[in-house]
DNA sequence: TTTTGGGTAATTTGATCATATTTTTATCTA
DNA sequence: TAGATAAAAATATGATCAAATTACCCAAAA
């Protein structure tokens, strides 16, 4: 077994495992999640799931319900004012914070990445365009080496990644601009205000688009 | 015994008593944090603790360092610089919401808590201070009725507030003007843009205080 | 003799689990 | 429908194991 396995605290992997399963719009919004559940699913002990439960609830990730229960909140559209206000204020500073600090290797990730992210779109693997997304913001995010940013950026996420993965799993998103193409570029000239403004503009597409469907009289 | 006090399970205690501890300074930045300790001095099982602790962690109030000993968090400039931007950002957004869902009984309540911490500064008591402080900006943020605002607000609080503790012991808070009664003015008046103003100012004041502390040399 | 360095033993602390208790929800009868 | 009962799930404790830190001792060098 390699030494940096055993080091990894089960709550710590559970957590992990949980988040994304949250992040990647493997829990649907509304799904009651259970403790007992979760140890049979994930083979964990109680302790590692109680705990990993705890911090995604103060995360935003998870909800408790007065009796106890848990489940992964439903985004209102109260929800969606504040989380649109919070993350176009958080996010586009730490690309334009990033802007300066990316370096080759960093650049090279992001186009990988936006490469995978494109395969994702050609097969309509909803879950892998979600993966990529989520991997090329924080990539560029982490750049900007302001973890407490990140933290808020992070919950935000995790508030956000269940609705989203039902809009794309219902619309797709077919006929929209890529706006990671801007990112891109504007990264490469290294111009901070541009980077932070292409930002903005991709979430607000996002946004936009969970707001739409929140609209709808079906939900 | 009272109905609604054995409501309320003891990690949600353990939590809020720990809570308070690192909002209002009774622990110091840099301060080890023991789980066993905890269950000593809170008489608590380990379960809650370690539940809380996890909780707070992931709100920026208490750090795992490495070793799987947790402390609570040094601020740094780096730290402060990201803390400013978020607060100054988010608080006075809360305050803009807030304003137009003021009633009367949410405005008597922020002017006794004024009083109250009218009357701390003059006793000196430090303590008491932080926590009118606390409770006067949270009594406002409240009433703004957006959830996921108010808990991006809390965990700034939690990462700010030890230090902050550190500052008003250090030197007192003499000779600064007094921005809770522009706040209270500009609530009784009903102007958004002016209280959020008003609120921008005095985070600023507390910031400053803390940034001049931050780069003495000696720490 | 005093001091310093290294290494081992003892203690402390964290991680995990098994289990008992309490609360909530579901079911079944009257 | 209401109340009682059974089942399920959450809460909380304590025990056990593993890891890390601290304390301590002895030897070697100044």
């Amino acid at each position: 077994m390699p030494e940096s396995a055993r080091k990894i605290p089960i709550h710590e992997l559970t957590y992990e495992r949980l988040r994304d399963m949250v992040l990647f719009g493997e829990l649907e919004p509304g799904q009651p999640v259970t403790i007992q559940g979760l140890i049979v699913d994930l083979g964990a002990g109680m302790t590692p799931v109680r705990e990993a439960i705890r911090r995604l609830c103060s995360q935003g990730a998870l909800e408790l319900q007065g009796n106890r229960r848990i489940c992964v909140p439903k985004l209102t559209l109260e929800a969606l004012d504040q989380l649109a206000f919070a993350r176009l204020k958080i996010e586009p500073q730490l690309a334009l914070m990033a802007c300066t600090r990316l370096n080759d290797t960093s650049m090279i990730s992001l186009q990988e990445i936006d490469q995978r992210l494109d395969q994702a779109i050609a097969l309509d693997d909803v879950q892998g365009y979600l993966m990529q997304n989520y991997q090329f913001h924080f990539t560029l995010y982490r750049a900007a080496a302001a973890p407490i940013l990140l933290d808020m950026a992070q919950s935000l996420w995790l508030r956000f990644g269940p609705s989203l993965r039902v809009v794309c799993g219902r619309y797709g998103r077919g006929g929209l601009p890529d706006r990671h193409h801007d990112v891109l570029r504007a990264a490469r000239e290294g111009d901070p205000a541009v980077l932070a403004e292409a930002i903005g503009a991709d979430l607000l597409q996002g946004i936009d688009q969970v707001r739409l469907a929140l609209e709808e009289p079906n939900a």
